[in-house]
DNA sequence: TGCAAAACGGGGTGGCCCTCCATATCGTAC
DNA sequence: GTACGATATGGAGGGCCACCCCGTTTTGCA
């Protein structure tokens, strides 16, 4: 897994003592994100990873970067399951799958929703494989595939869909019951509030 | 309109300067919030109030309570915008109506939509009649009369409904179209991502 | 082994939230 | 009008934070 675009390309790798402060700060959020959240005040995982706070501003100019290092093999994790859910016989089965997987993920780690709906505007534009798109080309798939089954309307977009999970984890992110409730506000959001479905619910 | 319930209680009127200050915080607390977000900072507002911090700290002991404060006017137009539509001759309109309303003042005022949420569960017990409550009261009768005209499922309560439209409005906030978008994901979301909406999008 | 380039981290700056307490202000009783 | 207790004030200060500067150390190559 790479973990900085310099540790895998040839054009200059980096130093070994800064490979290994980049590791232990990346191991020391980890563990602080997985205890306070994504607000997790980075002075202390600098001080955690036993490296200054100059240190790991420099590895990670901003606290995006910072959580997406942290998330990237999650979101890869994800990206393989809806490799996998692609060839699933039921595209609508497969696609409410994988989001269910995408929120559970995201309020298991808190702050990954955040992080990635963050991503998608204010992160830098030369960071070209966030973990916002990665997750949004995974899912792409599966929706056209959706789509084409006439499974899914066509004029949803996947990152409508991304956004509605999202919002849903982040709201329900600091409440004690956060997985239970994400589901239902899932499933409630992909059923719609119609008893039926009929068209009226379109309407608005 | 109370601006503080010992301002309208006789148990013990405020003091004037006490009243004035409030008041002045309450100015500059909706002008900052407006510019920064539910984020802004306390000690500016304190600043442009010409007040000392304390003074602000005083009168409103946490965030979540200048913001209710600030808030609280929007909120009972809200509803008072649902009692309207309680006459409404289509329960679902009405009840769909409202809740693009709530949506499109929780996009307007950001950080109303956070801080609502959180009043859910963090703010103090001892505070009676917060935002949170009151808009909860109000979208209640909508669903009731959606749900007995069935225009409604059953098994949806208003407190899924405002979590979905807080959800939604919490994850466009910063987009600079937050408006359109919550309306298009919103509308999603009330319809279902089925395109006929037939009972296989419950099964999820 | 020598040395330039790369990386480091202590400490400074400025911001934030919040609290204490000496001081100023208010409202009332006379 | 004045005196006085209750009430309210705000500046100073503590603790925490993000972020940056720059003198020092480490690295890796020749």
């Amino acid at each position: 897994m790479p973990l900085d675009s310099r540790t895998t390309s040839p054009a200059r790798p980096m130093r070994a003592d800064a490979r290994r402060n980049y590791d232990r700060i990346l191991a020391a959020a980890a563990e602080a994100i997985a205890e306070h959240g994504a607000e997790a005040s980075l002075e202390e995982i600098a001080r955690r990873a036993g490296v200054g706070s100059a240190t790991l501003h420099r590895h990670f100019p901003s606290r995006q970067r910072l959580l997406e290092a942290v998330f990237r093999d999650k979101v890869e994790a994800l990206c393989a399951a809806a490799a996998d859910l692609a060839v699933d016989p039921d595209p609508w089965h497969a696609l409410v799958t994988w989001l269910g997987a995408v929120a559970r993920h995201a309020v298991s780690n808190r702050g990954l929703a955040a992080s990635l709906m963050r991503g998608a505007h204010d992160g830098d534009p030369a960071l070209g494989d966030t973990c916002h798109t990665m997750i949004i080309n995974a899912g792409a798939d599966l929706l056209a595939r959706a789509c084409r089954a006439n499974a899914a309307r066509p004029d949803v977009s996947i990152t409508d869909l991304l956004k509605l999970v999202n919002a849903i984890c982040l709201a329900v992110e600091q409440e004690p019951d956060g997985a239970a409730q994400a589901d239902r506000l899932l499933t409630l959001a992909l059923a719609g509030v119609h008893p039926a479905g009929e068209s009226a619910g379109r309407k608005m």
